[in-house]
DNA sequence: CCCTTTAGTGCAATCGATTGCAATAAAGGC
DNA sequence: GCCTTTATTGCAATCGATTGCACTAAAGGG
């Protein structure tokens, strides 16, 4: 590309219209050529160095401003080595590429936005693949991003691991498990799962519904607690109440159904998610049966929905925003080379109606 | 800033540990070291010129996928003066800094996100104080994205027409406007207002109160709806029934509240979204009222929530994916130069239980 | 009145890529 | 066997910023 001095008056071109020069953007040289300095002294003066005289400092300052002109943020990281943006990354599956629907990730979101607003980054919102997660790291390989947090751990264990092996900077939403190399911030979901479940043995329900997967490692743990009530409340377990669904609403009526059909006796229903919890409550209602009266209904993830559904669904609290500070602050600490252990946050029982007789 | 060379070996100093040299990013230039040709080569490689021997171009290849090199997006497009970010913008009130919990928001995130992806585009997600939204200006000025997408015009007209002015590259999910130098791109607020009045007067409501402040731009065309539509039918428009609450739970809670305690009559409830809608039928409940025997209820927007709760909840449908799409393409029709009219999507009317005898 | 110190500014290299043009070597034409 | 053409490759300028170092002029010291 032969340069032709921008500065210059070039013969045989149409002088440039209003409209281009108010589209090209305003750059260092400009200001400098207006101000009669070089662009280092601008440089330095908009970086408040006090290498610059007081008073010519405040003169580029003010002039930057009138023109409105704003730095090029991809030179100045490129030339700083610097990269001030996360990416979220939210897997989806590639054979229904469906929108996100839960709530509960779309909070989280929010959260995040906040979280990485406050300490100064922008946020880069991504959505890959889940079957290629390492597509994620493309986003910082790529130097798009300092780092990831993934919402949705789903059955990725042995991805993630890969990735943390590879060193990339990564924090996963989800459960802590053995041999993990990558850092979670997670609920505490045995925690939830026991408390949900103590909850509904202590209003007389002896033969609960546990909805949702267990292969999921957050459920997995959900059901461990539910598992641990039990047998503290030396109640047996049954294991044609354990309704293996995804996070699917359609899934969870199947489900739900197809129990109901086969005859099979329960008096309340632990969903994991509220989603899936609301979904029982219509089964339920539409076969007939009273929420609380005869079946009781308890959610997980406490979304605002929660209040305002019929009747208002007791849930395990997440606390969202909390989680979405503690995944950037810890993806922060891996950047800067500290050894970030996963945390769990704590939840709570919220009792509702639908929970109580 | 000296430089030492990279690849020199520097007496006195430790050689570099495993994990630095996991650290530093790959670039160009060791890929071309170790392919034994220059730099200009392994770009023209990877970029798949045929000025380089297919030979060479398939080593340097499969080199730089063996080492995962992946190129620095910042400096490539720094020298190609090129940028492939598109930014999406919600505004925040900066008094309560809310977390967005309206999940038709987060549903056109989510269709936004697949869009923008879709078109080889990357998604920054900000939230900026809804009273200086040029602070969306520096996303475009400082290079961080060519344009903008807005949602939420809420009363922002003046400052959003300014942006405009100023030739930012944006695009507003909103309505249409005299005197408007953005682009919208929005339902067709009137025609969703209407159909919902007719529907509502079909069953043989008279006295339908309307849930939503008109002041706002869309709300305002709905509202326009309504009263077109109760004038067709020679229904009288009752000022009492008008309760003027933005799109938030309490303050929909106490306005209903209010008119029940005040002892106004209505027989119908149009909620400007189905949070509103759901807001409105706890209400009632508790207030004795069924849903839709003594009032009926219908929605806007019609999120999946509103299929989920009890009663099913009539509402008006907005095309979220399609609007994605539109927003993102109206967008770059406009940065490529294109003068893009405003863009009106068709909505309907989805009844369910909560409107019917 | 000369020399050292200090304050303020500019030159030029640099970040990691792209690309016009020059250079080289091999191939083809006569 | 010499010159032109063609296929590859490298040099160096460039994108828009930052910053070490050199440089100039004014101030201070003796």
């Amino acid at each position: 590309m032969s340069a032709k001095p921008r500065s210059g008056v070039i013969i045989g071109e149409p002088a440039r219209s209003d409209a281009d020069a108010q589209r090209r953007r305003l750059q260092m040289a400009d200001i400098a050529r207006l101000a009669g300095v070089s662009v280092s002294t601008v440089s330095r003066a908009l970086n408040g160095s006090d290498l610059v005289n007081a008073e010519t400092r405040e003169r580029i300052a003010t002039l930057a401003r009138e023109l409105n002109y704003s730095i090029n943020l991809g030179a100045k990281n490129l030339r700083l080595q610097r990269n001030q943006t996360i990416a979220v990354v939210i897997p989806y599956d590639a054979a229904s590429r469906q929108h996100i629907t839960d709530p509960f990730f779309l909070s989280m979101l929010g959260a995040l936005a906040d979280a990485i607003t406050d300490r100064g980054y922008d946020m880069l919102l991504s959505r890959v693949d889940a079957e290629s997660l390492n597509a994620a790291a493309r986003l910082v390989d790529s130097g798009l991003a300092v780092g990831v947090v993934l919402i949705g751990q789903w059955r990725h264990h042995d991805q993630l691991n890969a990735l943390a092996a590879r060193k990339l900077p990564i924090v996963v939403w989800g459960a802590q498990l053995p041999q993990q190399l990558y850092c979670t911030v997670g609920g505490d979901n045995m925690r939830g799962g026991r408390l949900a479940t103590e909850h509904l043995l202590s209003q007389g329900c002896k033969r609960i519904t546990f909805l949702g997967d267990p292969q999921l490692p957050e459920v997995g743990h959900r059901f461990e607690g539910y598992r641990a009530a039990l047998s503290a409340a030396n109640v047996a377990f049954r294991p044609e109440l354990e309704l293996a669904v995804a996070f699917e609403v359609d899934a969870a009526r199947r489900a739900l159904t197809g129990l109901l059909d086969r005859g099979v006796a329960f008096d309340a229903v632990l969903g994991c998610s509220d989603l899936l919890a609301i979904t029982a409550m219509r089964v339920l209602r539409e076969r007939g049966l009273q929420v609380p009266r005869d079946v009781a209904v308890v959610g997980y993830d406490d979304m605002p929905l929660a209040q305002h559904c019929d009747p208002p669904l007791s849930s395990v609290h997440q606390p969202v925003d909390q989680a979405g500070a503690q995944l950037v602050d810890a993806l922060l600490a891996l950047l800067k080379g500290q050894a970030v252990a996963p945390r769990t946050l704590e939840v709570d029982l919220v009792v509702r109606r639908s929970s109580l007789p």
